[in-house]
DNA sequence: CGACGGGACGC
DNA sequence: CGACGGGACGC
């Protein structure tokens, strides 16, 4: 049993890096401790009595048999394949799933994977919840049913004492609702709290009562009051690439559109691809940096729409490429087909030659698709 | 009909 | 003072 898992997980990992040496003579025992060691450390830190167990709530009384499972923290590298890999060891896996970034493709440390039996998501949980691959402790855990009342119950607390614990934390917010994760930061270096903590609870209204009942409370023992507010949306820009990346990339691009861009498109400015023909004014355009995302800058950027499904970047390079200096030409794919979802962006240097190419191309017809053709509007992500 | 990415913290 | 995890519900 051991010894078949550990060679699965040494065939799949053992290339990639991990904070532990793995040897090629290791014996199963050193797995198990591995594993043991990480859920005695768990159980060191916190009780288990009241903190947080794998499965969350019990959702007591389900007729459904429960064979789906949540993983977490998995590692940023690990494909649907390895963790499909990895939990076959156990039993026989129905489906599994790695959830990804719809648009970059990047995966987003969590996936599910169901058995045909509850039998082995239990040894799955047994087994697995803990596990350390690479640099993560990974947790399995019963998934719980999909439902809109779960999402956006976690919260964000700051102000607690230096002194609270994980336990203390816990104990008191249980009285709200039933928590499925909580934790405390702690500075990496001294280990020592932060003062700021995470509670996710099962439901919403659960986290909506914490916020009420313990927001701008004093907990015993305590002089300051604690703020509770929702957290974060986990956002996926950040620690993402190696910083590394920044460097390889030219300065004109370093420069790209960074900086406010406060007055974006208002009414009069705003470029809509639907206006055929409607071009940006060059006086105000070429001169004003709020007007439109097309530019200025490194470039002027334009949007071309109605691109067939297989339509690839050398198409764009030749059908812009007679009008002047083209820099880069994207392709919007789906990550999961690869198809082009439509659209993509031509990026030009001069101002005058980018016109004369939304000017000539709009409305070309290419294949059998007649293209819409545009300076790119601005970005409205509007946070 | 619609449809607008990815890039990133210095001055 | 603020501080936002090891991106937890199907991207």
């Amino acid at each position: 049993m051991w010894l078949s898992k550990c060679s699965v997980i040494f065939g799949l990992f053992g290339s990639l890096h991990s904070d532990r040496k793995i040897h090629p003579g290791f014996d199963q025992s050193s797995w198990k401790q591995q594993i043991t060691a990480s859920t005695d450390l768990q159980s060191a830190m916190t009780d288990p009595q009241l903190v947080t167990q794998n499965g969350g709530p019990n959702h007591d009384a389900d007729m459904e048999s429960k064979t789906n499972l949540i993983v977490n923290y998995l590692p940023q590298t690990m494909t649907q394949e390895e963790i499909r890999s990895l939990f076959s060891s156990i039993g026989e896996v129905e489906s599994c799933k790695l959830i990804r970034d719809k648009t970059t493709g990047q995966s987003l440390g969590y996936g599910f994977v169901n058995y045909k039996l509850q039998d082995d998501a239990d040894r799955a949980i047994a087994q697995l919840n803990g596990l350390r691959l690479q640099n993560k402790t990974i947790k399995v855990s019963l998934a719980r049913p999909s439902s809109e009342s779960i999402k956006g119950a976690n919260l964000y607390i700051s102000g607690l004492s230096k002194t609270m614990t994980q336990l203390d934390l816990e104990t008191m917010f249980s009285p709200a609702g039933n928590i499925i994760t909580s934790r405390i930061l702690c500075d990496p270096t001294t280990g020592l709290s932060k003062g700021v903590g995470f509670i996710r609870f099962d439901q919403r209204y659960e986290a909506e009562k914490a916020i009420n009942t313990l927001n701008g409370t004093i907990p015993e023992g305590s002089t300051e009051p604690i703020t509770v507010k929702f957290a974060n949306q986990p956002s996926n820009s950040k620690n993402v690439l190696p910083v590394t990346m920044a460097s390889y990339l030219s300065p004109a691009r370093q420069r790209g559109f960074l900086g406010p861009i406060h007055h974006a498109s208002t009414g009069r400015f705003r470029f809509s691809p639907l206006d055929a023909g409607l071009v940006p004014n060059p006086l105000i355009s070429a001169t004003s940096p709020t007007i439109s995302a097309a530019g200025p800058g490194p470039g002027w950027c334009i949007f071309v729409y109605n691109l067939a499904p297989e339509t690839e970047e050398n198409v764009l390079w030749q059908l812009f490429g007679p009008f002047g200096a083209v820099q880069s030409v994207k392709v919007i794919r789906d990550f999961q087909t690869q198809k082009c979802k439509g659209f993509g962006f031509i990026t030009m240097s001069n101002y005058e030659e980018s016109l004369m190419a939304i000017q000539s191309l709009n409305g070309y017809t290419l294949g059998n698709r007649v293209l819409q053709v545009s300076f790119k509007t601005s970005n409205r992500k509007s946070p």
